[in-house]
RNA sequence: GGCCGGGUGGCGAAGUGGCUAACGCAGAGGUCUGCAAAACCUCCACUCGUGGGUUCAAAUCCCACCCCGGCCUCCA
């Protein structure tokens, strides 16, 4: 195993190495839920997905913890605004999240915490902070002293001075140095709170993160990422009050996926985000394209490479995800049944070893999933080419079901092409409208034995107007959305 | 202003010193088919933002310039 991987801390290609021989620690921050998922969202969650796929199918053994912040501002006026308590609100869409992630094909974390159900971890690390200095009660508050910090900026490579000159944060009297973050926000009237050495309160918005991190990963630990704009301030905050409380190194590794932008009718560039007001929710996509397409979309570049969504490029992804499925579906005709979408793993043996060396390759360089793809594909179309040989020998048939085997589990390796090939094809059809097709396919078949062209091509005409393309093969006609 | 990242065919996207610049989509021709569709085969960037330079050799390294995106404030 040789994964390599950029740190943005270090800001190179770095050789990943566990700090336990074996075994991996990941925490990736997931959602504020006071909203729907949008398509960065789905970038990020994706992206992680895969890479601790590949951590898992490279041998380690695999912590990965994804956060849900619970509790803050935007929660509280969002459940203001819609008159229900912020648990419900907060809950609603944590079961969203989960129904969203499924669509996607994104497996569930090993620890998926909220942060308030970690209060009590909290004010451990703040007294640790304020025994060591580096914090300070006001007025309610306690904050977080930057200056008394002196590695402060080193993860966005900003040094202090700088990021001073060009603060563009409010001057709030309380604070000793405009940087200094909130650790503990005192209770307002109306508010939720929780009791605390320093009177009631609520969490600050990086503490929480530090807090659950190191109640499932340890006081150290390995990688740690989520979206490049969390860099600064967020995971700089969390290194400072992490680091300040125990007084030693924290995360190795440091991983941010890039943004998804949207390419305006200007022919502009922005970047999606809610305060743009320009983001698509994963729901109002999932209404349109299947997940997996949507999926295949993002895995079709470099998560740290920014992402334009459209909805053509949408449709490009949906009709890549086709030529698998396609390729499945022949080979499940010829083989009469599917091998399971098992991932492979780096150390099993396998008989067509250029294609899973190609791909683990691709893998380890930074996680490259569209070179990872390309094997995929070529392996696709190994499979066509398999199943349209006229030969029924014993060992073209065992090369099939070996290339077959191959594209299902390094498929699944991406967690793609897991799913029955007809039911892509045939997505959302009734019994009853499946029966329908049926007998017009039947009674299309019979024009054509009796050679009643003009008949067979009213009827596929006919079914074309409804969307239903037919497809005629050796073994008979099937059908497939269009 | 500071700091990151990027400009590769019609589109998306890999490749970061040396085989014919992956792969997908779209397109063209062919095979198959009653005709299609799907599949397969062939073709589709003498060239990698621009201009210099280093080198036997550069899309890949260096310098300059042009353009685009992000972060520096809540955001994935």
């Amino acid at each position: 195993m040789a994964i390599s991987f950029y740190n943005t801390l270090t800001r190179r290609k770095e050789p990943f190495v566990p700090r336990v021989a074996g075994k991996a620690g990941i925490y990736v921050c997931g959602m504020t839920v006071y909203d729907h998922c949008h398509i960065g969202h789905a970038r990020v969650m994706v992206s992680f997905d895969v890479i601790v796929r590949h951590l898992r199918a490279s041998g380690l053994d695999v912590t990965f913890v994804r956060n849900f912040t619970d509790i803050d501002d935007k929660i509280l006026r969002r459940a203001q605004e819609l008159d229900i308590s912020w648990q419900t609100l907060a809950q609603l869409h944590i079961d969203g999240f989960h129904e969203d992630m499924a669509a996607l094909g994104v497996a569930r974390a090993d620890v998926e915490p909220k942060a308030t159900e970690h209060i009590a971890e909290m004010h451990v690390i703040i007294q640790r902070l304020e025994a060591r200095g580096l914090a300070y009660a006001a007025g309610g508050d306690v904050y977080f002293a930057v200056d008394r910090f002196p590695d402060y900026g080193k993860l966005s490579g900003k040094p202090l001075d700088e990021l001073q000159s060009g603060a563009r944060v409010e001057v709030d009297e309380r604070k000793r140095n405009p940087l200094d973050f909130v650790l503990w926000k005192g209770a307002k009237p109306g508010e939720p709170q929780w009791e605390s050495p320093w009177g009631p309160g609520r969490p600050g918005w990086h503490i929480e993160c530090s807090a659950m991190s190191g109640r499932y990963l340890g006081e150290s630990f390995d990688l740690h990422g989520g979206g490049m704009d969390l860099i600064f301030p967020h995971h700089e905050n969390e290194i400072a009050q992490s680091e300040g409380a125990c007084g030693h190194g924290w995360v190795n590794g440091w991983l941010h996926n890039g943004f998804v932008n949207v390419v305006a009718e200007s022919g502009e560039r922005v970047k999606m985000s809610k305060s743009l007001g320009n983001f698509r929710t994963i729901r109002d996509l999932l209404a349109v394209f299947p997940g997996e397409a949507l999926r295949m979309f993002i895995l079709n570049s470099h998560y740290r490479s920014p992402l334009d969504f459209s909805g053509e490029l949408l449709e490009t992804a949906r009709a890549g995800m086709d030529r698998i499925y396609g390729a499945l579906r022949a080979a499940q005709e010829r083989l009469g049944a599917l091998p399971g979408a098992v991932p492979l793993t780096a150390a099993e043996g396998v008989d067509q070893p250029e294609f899973a060396r190609r791909f683990f390759e691709a893998m380890d360089d930074d996680f490259n999933t569209p070179q990872a793809l390309a094997v995929v594909f070529e392996l696709a179309r190994e499979v066509n080419r398999g199943a349209a040989q006229p030969s029924e020998a014993a060992d073209a048939r065992a090369l099939l079901e070996k290339l077959t085997v191959l594209l299902r589990r390094l498929g699944a390796n991406l967690g793609l092409g897991g799913g029955d090939p007809v039911a892509w094809f045939q997505a959302g059809a009734s019994d009853n409208e499946s029966e329908e097709i049926a007998s017009w396919i039947a009674r299309r078949n019979a024009a054509r034995k009796a050679r009643e062209f003009a008949e067979a091509d009213r009827i596929r005409r006919l079914l074309a107007e409804k969307g239903i393309l037919l497809e005629d093969g050796k073994d008979g006609t099937t059908w497939r959305r269009g």
